[in-house]
DNA sequence: GTGAAAGCGCTAACAA
DNA sequence: TTGTTAGCGCTTTCAC
């Protein structure tokens, strides 16, 4: 390793060029105003110098960080079993760095991590947040908003309204489990039973209240409980089968809990789809095609909501920077909702 | 959405605890020589304000930042389809968490990222850099190089050696392979073919290098070239099965792949572990447990390299801040190897 | 259109 | 032990 190499300044840059700090700050930052031959040898001054502006000074007189924080609430280990996070990570990623903003990422598991979060969203050191995974009882969203930091959501806030407004993404949860659970009608099926999420996630009651929709006169022992985990899946499953024998359609709430229950039937010997048609949520490609057989399940494309939810996030800083304030996007609470897809496979 | 609150200075803590700036900023960053009751005092005005330091202030005299670069390189979507990658970041982000450094996460898919990437890392806006997934013919390894940003490894890079030291942590990918085959053999399995990772990078490569260790004088029809999918698994089994029929037991070079040579084998009617024994490599939880019959494989523990890796560059980093300049760790070539076990499931 | 100068909030000598 | 002071590198009025 070589010693720390002394960066140049604008200062440097400035000399070189043979104008003022000014000038070379304006070429810099692209405002115009400065006029070609200067700004020509300004350009030429930075190159040859190598500049880059400190971001620390910079960030001291304007305030901005061009940097977002993605904090990630995940107690259990759910988001780390699935691809999930690591595919909204991407769409949020390519969305930022097409804005030049940097991601800074928080993850947090237990209690104490959320006071530290908290910390770090009220030190200003970020522009805003994209927060994730949020569960009913979560004192996350209260922090957040005493931090005062601009934010969107990942996945329909669960706090009863009045707590004002929140600004996220969503997948249509509750349109996708229609489709699905119709899916399984349109296939004949009369007995169709529902293993629900991780009920304390807003994604899992939506998914469950689709179901009903549908199954408007459900036996309400045609509902198991699960977790969004392969294990939860299969111990649903148990339940299912031995409270109701003759079922023959499953709607899991999601392709880890589909695939849970899918063992289990093989181990039953139910013939999956002849005896038993099963169908999943999320279309995690490395889950719903492995399974065997694959699944028939409801695709969310999890990348865009990143995307959407960083570029969200980056128009309402802009539109901050603007005037002085402003209210959550639109002014009112929002939510932006995509569309579900049925995919189809062996499954059902 | 509020007005942005006027954050408190250290002046006005100064003002409020009737003391100097100086003074609070020795408060507030532990220093000793500061008398208890000025101490008190100057805690309570933090407090009663709300005190948070400027961080972007801090950095512009410091010249720490508090922060580490994740840097992800890769070009394929492969760190997206299993949760390595999410074990990884986990670990390193307690490990920062741990000593109050922040995680910037620099996903990278194509050439031009490379080149934001470097520019990035020799900005100085972060300490240091943790960087993966590289593959042989990378130029990351180089632009970091050149941003002089102390940097550790994940995973033995590729580069013939000469090109200086570089420090990183990888598992026992060799020992791993070696136990794996050797696991097979005392099964009494004699025909055992192998399904390679993707060649350009080290790990698929020194799990070759460990299953040939054993298998001295293996007949070359009987290892097939993978990358580390499902589908890579797929196609090099049905090659293996058509090249020598006779095969006893196959090494995957890692899970996903393992997967996907079962699902051929089970295709083509082969039973496992009764006619082909199958051992794969990673113990990721949701594709070992989950496959048909679960799989047999070599663990490796994902999170705490990430972890390792963390504290190996901020202890580092530490040491950089005593004397002005530092070799890598140790001042020499370094890696750390950690070990890999066996984990006994039900197909081999 | 360009430059001079005044800070942004903090730390770190140095004095007291 | 505590306070005073001089910047860190940059943007941004405000004159020219």
């Amino acid at each position: 390793m070589t010693e720390t190499a002394p960066r140049p300044t604008l200062e440097a840059v400035a000399a070189r060029a043979g104008v003022s700090r000014a000038t070379v700050s304006r070429v810099v930052n692209g405002a115009d105003g400065v006029r070609e031959p200067l700004v020509e040898r300004v350009r030429r001054a930075v190159e040859e110098l190598g500049y880059v502006p400190n971001q620390a000074a910079r960030s001291l007189v304007t305030r901005r960080h061009d940097a977002v924080a993605v904090v990630i609430a995940e107690p259990e280990n759910r988001v780390f079993a699935d691809p999930f996070f690591a595919l909204q990570l991407r769409g949020i990623s390519k969305e930022l760095t097409s804005h030049d903003n940097q991601l800074v990422l928080l993850l947090t598991e237990g209690r104490e991590d959320h006071a530290r979060v908290g910390r770090y969203l009220a030190g200003g050191h970020v522009d805003g947040a994209l927060v994730f995974s949020l569960h009913l009882d979560d004192p996350l969203p209260e922090l957040i908003r005493r931090a005062g930091v601009p934010t969107v959501f990942g996945g329909r806030p669960g706090w009863s309204d009045g707590r004002g407004s929140a600004v996220y993404v969503d997948s249509d949860n509750r349109g996708g489990a229609r489709e699905a659970v119709r899916h399984l009608v349109g296939l004949g099926r009369t007995r169709i039973a529902h293993i629900t999420g991780a009920l304390d996630q807003t994604s899992a009651v939506d998914r469950l209240d689709g179901f009903r929709d549908v199954m408007t006169d459900a036996d309400p022992r045609m509902v198991a409980e699960g977790d969004f985990t392969p294990g939860g899946g299969e111990r649903a499953m148990r339940e299912l089968l031995d409270r109701c024998p003759d079922l023959d359609a499953v709607f899991a709430a999601n392709d880890l809990t589909a695939s849970g229950a899918l063992r289990v039937l093989r181990e039953r010997g139910r013939r999956v789809p002849e005896d038993i048609a099963v169908v999943g949520f999320d279309d995690m490609l490395p889950i719903a095609e492995q399974t065997d057989p694959p699944l028939t399940t409801v695709r969310q494309d999890i990348e865009e909501m990143g995307r959407l939810m960083a570029r969200l996030l980056l128009r309402d800083l802009d539109r901050r920077s603007g005037d002085g304030t402003a209210e959550g996007v639109g002014g009112a609470p929002s939510g932006v909702i995509l569309p579900t897809t049925l995919v189809r496979r062996a499954s059902a």
